[in-house]
DNA sequence: GCAGTGTAAAGTGTCAACACTTTTGCGAGT
DNA sequence: ACTCGCAAAAGTGTTGACACTTTACACTGC
């Protein structure tokens, strides 16, 4: 029986919401999969209420779609969705990156620093999931530094979003290294306060990554026409 | 005891949340108000169960804020979030109306032209409304034709949810003949192709929209003032 | 008259039971 | 063996009741 530390006590719809949002975002439950009222609430340790608040939260949140009498299944992602879910996310990074110009200050730059030879490293050794983790985090400073918080947030419900996709990204390591080698650009140019070339660069950076995933699905795609 | 016609049956909760946006949105429930269940329950006549959920939908959407053991009041936006939000809203416009560029069609002219006749005469016999609801179908058009289902769909999230903003936007009629001049400019670099002029005019079509609202909030807190 | 307090009302949080729909699976007929 | 149909099971939809918290208000003492 899961207390579910999670959330500060908020309410018990609030609190079972975010472990539901937890466990679809990290993957444990699948895109597609369906959620069982009586299974949660008997997993959770409460009744079916709370639990049907809590999915309804979460269609509001748009992470799953309700089909009456059936349930409500994980919202699985297509790939036109996925693209233009990039599409918009590029343009906030971009606007972001732009915006970071003017207001970078020195402890950021020592934590760009911190960041990019962290990403060097994961490279090195061939550690997609640090990487991954610490890529986050760079972007996550961008968007910090535009001193938008609503950008924030938007570019992280996309980034979490695109979890819903079918397929994780993979990451090669030709891909990581030239990944971050985007990255140091962009942070040049947001060091010498070339707003335009740093936006145009980070769009292009998720863009890229955009390019780099649908690749790798054509690739796997192929490798399951063979099978 | 309203049946809601609206939604064909998706479900209660969902039908009731429709409900309520639609209520919220046409400002019928002032951002700041409560929500009471048991007074939704006997207005649409159902019991507390559907309505809570309707309302759990509503704070998934953040359209209401949950306060534990007092309820859900409608959401407030703080100038600094109608800023941040304007800014992306700009963003999104610019980022479709380049797009327009590339896939307007014949018969879109047509539409744009008829809306834009039509502002003209909405900002001649000074109706308000009229040029509220056509300069939204001009904006909308921009973005179906980015063809980016998604944009579009945030786009309309982002204004509706600045109608959550503590005072309505009022169209002086000198505004709305400079705001339709915008939009003669954006269609014509949108006609004539070229997409970074239309995306920088759409965008600053929008920052000056922005601008006029803080410049109309400003000019009624010193009439508060004075009072 | 006023501050503080206790109590009743209002309102939200949770639960268990029941109604209805969909799915599953077994069995009869071909 | 295959299909159709029916019945049981699983699961969602909705309800009314009860527990707990907050708020409103009258009452008391100063």
């Amino acid at each position: 029986m899961s207390r579910l530390q999670t959330s500060p006590d908020q309410g018990l719809p609030l609190g079972i919401a975010d472990e539901l949002k937890r466990l679809i975002h990290a993957g444990e439950i699948a895109p597609g999969e369906r959620l069982n009222e009586a299974a949660l609430a008997l997993r959770i340790g409460t009744s079916r209420g709370p639990i049907r608040e809590a999915i309804r939260i979460l269609t509001g949140l748009g992470l799953v779609t309700a089909v009456r009498n059936r349930g409500v299944f994980v919202r699985q992602i297509s790939v036109r969705e996925m693209i233009e879910i990039y599409e918009l996310r590029a343009l906030v990074f971009g606007y972001a990156a732009g915006l970071a110009t003017e207001n970078i200050q020195e402890p950021d730059k020592q934590e760009f620093e911190r960041l990019l030879t962290g990403m060097d490293s994961a490279c090195d050794s061939g550690d997609g999931d640090l990487y991954y983790a610490l890529n986050l985090q760079f972007h996550l400073l961008i968007l910090q530094l535009s001193n938008n918080q609503r950008a924030r947030q938007t570019y992280e419900d996309y980034v979490k979003e695109l979890h819903l996709f079918r397929r994780r990204y993979f990451n090669a390591p030709g891909n990581m290294r030239r990944s971050n080698a985007e990255h140091r650009q962009i942070y040049e140019a947001i060091l010498k306060g070339n707003a335009g070339r740093a936006k145009s660069l980070a769009e292009r950076h998720v863009l890229t990554g955009r390019q780099r995933l649908l690749g790798s699905l054509e690739q796997n795609m192929q490798a399951a026409d063979q099978a």
